[in-house]
This record gives structure tokens, sequence and C-alpha cells, in this order.
DNA sequence: GCGGGGCGTTAGGGGTCCGTGAGGATCGGC
DNA sequence: GCCGATCCTCACGGACCCCTAACGCCCCGC
């Protein structure tokens, strides 16, 4: 669970950098609105705490940017507290809107919803890929296979992105553009080479037989589609 | 969009509806917390306003109810403001917490909110074409026969692009000059060719007897029409 | 009965997209 | 500074999709 803490208040971030990584998340800070974008883009965090009112750009410019590529959830902090404010944040596109000062346990709270919205409780569950099976929290492939072979794949961080889509979006289609936009971010939505490169690595890796697909099927024009094996009872 | 507002105080609960109402949202009312759980499980609405503190059942439990088998949005409204209260009617599984006494177009934006982060699965509602089911979102035609035979069919990018069309607008007259624009864009206004051959391909992929259509009927000197197949008792 | 326009169908070519391999660039660890 | 792993670039062969062209059919008007 990683966390990117937008914020330019030394103090205060130094205290929640202290108070989140004692909870077990890990924290990249940003300490202005750009960096927060670009933050955002590349270093994939599944959670953005926000606070409005950072130099460079404005905060409403942020939620805005990231918005237009992005569903992680965004978490303003302000100590505005007209309603005026909350309001454009939220239509803007944050989940969430916490007044300075606030009770460091409640926002806990509140990060904690939000992370439950959109774990959706799937990393729990192993997912199985043919004879393989994927725990996505613990970063592991084992191999199920019946005659004991503990053969363990390795994937790089890349592979790891791009496999997690896959595998949150069962028999669903996924875009080359969304998945370029969640894997490499926004500003590398024409690079289709990449999706060639992986999605091959990944065959390699996962598939029985990588040159005929199985369950990472291509649909040309469109994009890839993760089918899980259908439970076959021979 | 149906909200549920489980709140015991009548004034504010008519004051609510109002306002809601307004907003073109659909509202049904609960007294206490167990009519709360009953309208949540047979009315399904899309979000459920949750006020703390009602007879009968204790608002945490209602939380803890629901939750067991929905995911739908919880916005609790409460009076009491201590943090240990939100803590724990957030971890019981509510996605927001409001204390009275509340400025109303916050808790709109709240509102807005949550409900813009489910409506993405909203619109994958299934269209059913004779036996077959399709989901515009997942790309996807699975066939529903009896029998039990997976057989799904592919359509290429072109020809989810013209069946889009139909699907949406069920049962209306698409000119020619509408599809082609629509899917070919503004310049190709004149190709009727293209039109007679995709038309056939969804056709011959989707309709039970290709040279009969049901369901992709042929206007002479107008355009097409796409009939949902009536739910025939034969 | 006859001719014409619109519609359905089929086959084939051109172009775009996809899979694959090798090689260079970059970063972090020792 | 060396080394390994990871990421990206580039080029080529092949598959698939889109479009073009032609033909047969039905309906309609004359």
């Amino acid at each position: 669970m990683r966390i990117l803490l937008a914020d330019d208040d030394d103090q205060l971030q130094r205290a929640l950098r202290i108070t989140l990584a004692a909870r077990g998340y890990e924290v990249i800070a940003a300490r202005d609105g750009a960096e927060a974008i670009d933050l955002a883009a590349n270093a994939h965090p599944d959670l953005i705490l926000l606070d409005l009112g950072m130099p460079r750009v404005d905060g409403l410019d942020v939620i805005r940017a990231v918005r237009a590529w992005s569903k992680v959830p965004i978490l303003v902090l302000s100590g505005r507290t007209d309603s005026a404010e909350k309001v454009d944040a939220l239509d803007a596109g944050a989940d969430d809107y916490v007044t300075k000062p606030f009770a460091m346990d409640e926002l806990l709270a509140r990060i904690r919803a939000r992370a439950r919205s959109t774990s959706g409780e799937a990393d729990a569950a192993a997912h199985a890929i043919g004879a393989l099976t994927v725990d996505l929290a613990a970063k592991t492939i084992r191999s199920t296979d019946a005659s004991g072979n503990a053969t363990s794949v390795r994937l790089t961080p890349t592979e790891w992105r791009l496999l997690e889509l896959f595998l949150k979006n069962p028999g669903k289609l996924l875009t080359r553009q969304m998945l370029l936009s969640e894997v490499w971010g926004p500003f590398h939505a024409n690079d289709a080479g990449y999706l060639r490169l992986y999605v091959a690595q990944l065959r390699r890796k996962l598939e029985p037989t990588p040159s005929e697909p199985r369950f990472f099927l291509t649909e040309p024009g469109m994009g890839y589609r993760f089918e899980p094996g259908a439970v076959e009872a021979t």
C-alpha cells in the first residue's frame, strides 16, 4: 500500500510520514503540485493525500490532472473550512475531504475506508493461471503441479503491474490506452511497443504454450483480455 | 440513482427528502435500523444515508449487516463528533462520515463523490440478443444457452462500434447517414457499401438465422433498426 | 413483362497491427 | 569501477482487419 503525501508543511509532512510508516504504509512525498502530478503518474501510488494550497500548481488542478487518467483515491487535507471549497474539491474528483486540524485516528480510518473500496478483497484470494498460483499481495507465483515441483516464477516490477491489472479484470477487455496509462503513466499512451514486449514476457513466463495463448488473449485492434482458465473437469 | 434515507428525525428526514428529490434522486425512507436493513436488502438502493443512533438496531450493526452482502456506499450522518465514533463506523464498513449540523451543499457533493465511484459498473448492464448476452464495457458476448455451451462470439473493433450504436438505441430507426458518420466519421456519409457489409457481419455472428433477421432489421430506403428480442413464450 | 435501383453476399488485395528476436541504455548493489 | 537485472529501441515476418469490386436477388415503378 503506497501513499503519495503531497504537502508543503514540513512539520505536518514529517509527522504524517512517521505515523503512516508505522502503520505499514509506504510513503512517497511531494513538495508542490507539479511534483505531486509527476509522482502520481510515475510512482503508482495506491492513494493520494493532497494538501490544497501548495505552491506552483493549484490543488484543484492537481485533482483534475490526476483524474484525467487515473481513478486512484484522492483524500484532500485543507485548512479551509468553508463548504464551497469542499464542494469544488469533491466535484473535481476528490474522494474525501478532511479539514485541519484533524484527529489522526480519524484520518487513518478514512484512509482505510478508501483503501478498502479499491482493493476489493481480491488480493487476498489466490489467483490461478493454469497450473500456477499467483499471490498478488506476497508477489509470489508457485506451481501447484501434482508432481510437487516447486518451480517458482520470477517477475519484474513492470510485469507485476501488468499482471495485476489483468487479474483484477478477469474476462474484461483492457484497451491499449488503459493498460499503458496504468502501467507506464498517462504520457506514454502511444508507445504500444511496450505492451507487445511485456505481454510477450508474461506469456513466456506464465502460459503453458506461449505460442498459443490460453489466458492472455489478443483482441486485434483493441487490446488484450485475461481469460481465467475454465475449471475443466477432465 | 436511488438513495435509502435512514433517519428517525422527522424534520431532518423531510428536509433531506425534498432536497434530494429536487436533485433528481429517488428517495426511499427507513425509520429505524431494522427497516433500514430490510430496505437495503430488498429495494436495491445505490447509496445509503445512515443516521447513527436510531432505535431498535444500533447504527454500527446496520453497517455490518449491510456490508455482509453488499458493497453499496454508506454515508453516515451523526451528531456525535468524537473521533472514536467515526473510526468505529468507518472501520465497520462506512464510506464517509458527516457530522451534524452539516452544510447541505457539502453533503450533496459527498453523495456525488460516492455515486461517481460506483457508476463505473452501472453501465455494464448486459444487453440480450436472443440467446446471447452482450457486455459493452467488457466487450464480451457469451451464449446463455441452456445446454451450457460457452460459445463466445468475437467481434472486430468496427463491428463493436456499430453494435454499440444499435444497442444504445433499441427500437429506434438509425439512418444510414447517422450510422456512417458515427462509425466511420463524418467524411464517409456516402459510402453505403460499408454498412451493408458490416450489418451482414453482425447478422451472421449474432442472428440465429442470418437470412431472416429478427433483431437487425432493414428499413428500405432509410436505414436500419435494432429490435430487442421480445421474450417470446412459444 | 420489363427495366432499374437498392440490398445482400462473396472473394480478394492492401495496409495496419501484432509477435519475436537481438542489442543498447540505465539503474542499483557490491 | 564492475556486474547483473531491468527497461527500452529497432527491425522484420506474419496475421488480421478493413476496404474495394463485382455479382445475384428482391422489390418497385412503368
